[in-house]
DNA sequence: ATAGTATCCGAACGGTCGTACACTTTCCAT
DNA sequence: ATGGAAAGTGTACGACCGTTCGGATACTAT
């Protein structure tokens, strides 16, 4: 993000301009991919819906690459401010484990994206490929389930889960949980696997020793 | 399957060529969309590893939509054949039930269609689409869903699980695992999934009452 | 004023795609 | 023997793809 010039610290007109051209492809990108898959962009059809031509926006990414590359980039960000961000507001270790889910299902439900999770659809499509899109989408997905374990880790710590758990089995469980109501909702048409995602959830946390009375509520609360 | 002439009981000759040729082509396109998609099925890229042209390809399936409708179909005959018919070799109900999931999660494992499972590539390529495809797979899924519900409701029936328990609710949460284990199988290359998975699923039905006992083994008992 | 840089346009390139059509070959029916 | 049906070949078409290039425009730096 390198918008402002060497000598003067006004920001350069020309760079602003591209930003702000490159962040309304990269916000229909997001959309489009989350749909059709990261493969199935195009800088024609990208370009029928942005205010600039189809070698504009070749030019401005660089290459079909770049542009999948700054989507999945630009995807994480979105996550990060509807999941991550709202669940803030809850304690580390169980509770924020729990709005973690109900912000991820919310998030889902909401169709942030259009085609319900970027990151589900684009790991399906790369989970058998090789290249930089799909590391990007890898880390995207470690660092998710990292941040997930962490957080375990500290509710098997300060003894809200059974002494022993394995963070990471729970992570596992928690993102199946997540990713079977996100797949089944757009497959199926079907709202109620969301309230059956966290009846799972909250059954597996139950059997790993979690107390009931922390698993309530079907919307994020704020602090 | 209409081989036989009219008159004369005998096969037709052509057609079983026909016959024999569509196969080939359907086995190399069912391996290529559980990779790619089935969008990505094209002509040109069968007909490089088939005995025929392309323009062969083209006019022994019709269109496109037609032979990604084959696809699907054979994909179906395949899952069939790994999945469920070797898990009747276990009695009706909950024993029937945990040996589904042990075929399924062996079917993943042995990659018996090269991009993991087949229909979770094209049900997440195809849930925000209309047509005859994204119809067919809808239906492929329910089916086997159904199939599960039967077997958890005669497992209720039978108290082989805690009455009362809803066998939606349960045949969720076993999709939701199995799909959970063939995902990150193949995107984190993590072989231990597999096992996760049914260590989750182990939770799950005994916090539905199952026996704990009856749900043992990691490999498919024959009768 | 001048040089240099970034955005954007318009046109063109080679390649792949799905589809269509005329044609030959193989096989069955009468 | 003759006609029809199906498989398979070869060619061609228009559409879209990613990429490249020359040039116009807007802006900054010196």
């Amino acid at each position: 993000m390198e918008t402002a010039t060497a000598t003067t610290g006004r920001p350069d007109g020309r760079r602003v301009r591209g930003d702000r051209t490159r962040r309304a492809v990269l916000d229909a990108a997001v959309q489009d991919a989350s749909v059709r898959g990261l493969d199935a962009l195009s800088f024609g059809a990208l370009a029928a819906v942005a205010p600039v031509n189809k070698s504009a926006i070749a030019g401005l990414f660089g290459s079909k690459e770049r542009l999948q590359l700054a989507a999945v980039e630009r995807a994480r960000e979105i996550f990060v401010e509807h999941v991550v961000v709202p669940a803030r507001g809850a304690r580390p270790g169980l509770p924020r484990l729990w709005a973690l889910l109900l912000a991820w299902t919310a998030y889902s439900r909401a169709r942030v994206f259009r085609g319900g999770c970027f990151f589900r659809t684009v790991e399906i499509e790369y989970d058998m490929r090789e290249g930089a899109v799909r590391d990007a989408v890898v880390a995207a997905q470690r660092d998710w389930e990292a941040y997930l374990v962490g957080h375990v880790r500290r509710a098997v710590d300060a003894g809200e889960l059974t002494p022993g758990t394995d963070p990471e089995q729970v992570a596992f469980e928690v993102v199946a949980v997540l990713a079977a109501a996100n797949d089944r909702s757009l497959l199926l048409a079907d709202e109620s696997v969301y309230d059956r995602a966290l009846t799972t959830a909250r059954t597996l946390l139950t059997a790993h020793g979690a107390d009931a009375g922390a698993l309530v509520g079907g919307a994020v609360r704020q602090v």
